[in-house]
DNA sequence: TTGACATGCAACCATATAGTTGCATATAGA
DNA sequence: TCTATATGCAACTATATGGTTGCATGTCAA
């Protein structure tokens, strides 16, 4: 249920959700097409995803077509973008004070550089 | 710059930010207090919240505060929760009939069960 | 200056993950 | 019915990942 992030983590499985953005209800063969791996491997994101429910699948005939599910990365991102849309909002009008005022700035940023050097 | 996902799949690392939303700017120490895991642990997952830039941290003398970064955050996953809600509105719309006029429905809902049995 | 504290670095281990290949099964169509 | 097509399942491999421990280094304070 909550894997959504883990799903996305993947690059391929970003790439195969954005080849169902552009055209929705495809088969696993047309998912695998111009990829390199093997079909097998396409076949096992498209079930991580659909496990995450970004992708709902529908049989038809001998021919397993794949859809885009929004709703949960509706449900579950929009909390955590909604939480930080709050921090963003109250960080931009006192995230650098925070920093800058927490010590003197000057010798602050990247001193691991010269840290333990 | 783009393993913002990869960040966030982590439970442990997801669980650092909560603590970062509720008090922000904390050293290692903090965060690894009341963690079970080691404190090498805890170091490893901010450093890799470091370095999809979700944290931004601040040395003070000996310690190293962290805070929240909530940009790229806002920057990366907002276009794929854009195109997710893009999706979304036409979904609503659309989706089920998409499914439900692809072929008969009736027999179409799980059928892997009664496939290859 | 010395000891305690805060962090970093490196080696190591166990498991998860992404990929492969080989074979089985179900459906469509000639 | 027979063959090509579409997918699934299982075993296996290599590498990534999350965790550990031990030790080194930098900083604060008595």
């Amino acid at each position: 249920m909550s894997d959504v992030f883990a799903a996305l983590a993947d690059e391929t499985r970003r790439a195969l959700l954005d080849r169902l953005f552009v055209k929705n209800g495809q088969s696993l063969t047309d998912l695998h097409n111009g990829m390199t791996m093997s079909r097998q491997a396409v076949a096992k994101h498209l079930h991580i995803l659909e496990t995450a429910s970004l992708v709902s699948v529908h049989w038809q005939g001998r021919e397993k077509l794949h859809y885009l599910n929004p709703v949960p990365l509706g449900d579950i991102v929009h909390r955590w973008v909604g939480k930080f849309e709050d921090a963003r909002i109250e960080a931009l009008t006192d995230f650098k004070q925070q920093i800058e005022s927490a010590s003197n700035p000057s010798d602050a940023s990247k001193p691991e550089e010269k840290r333990r050097a």
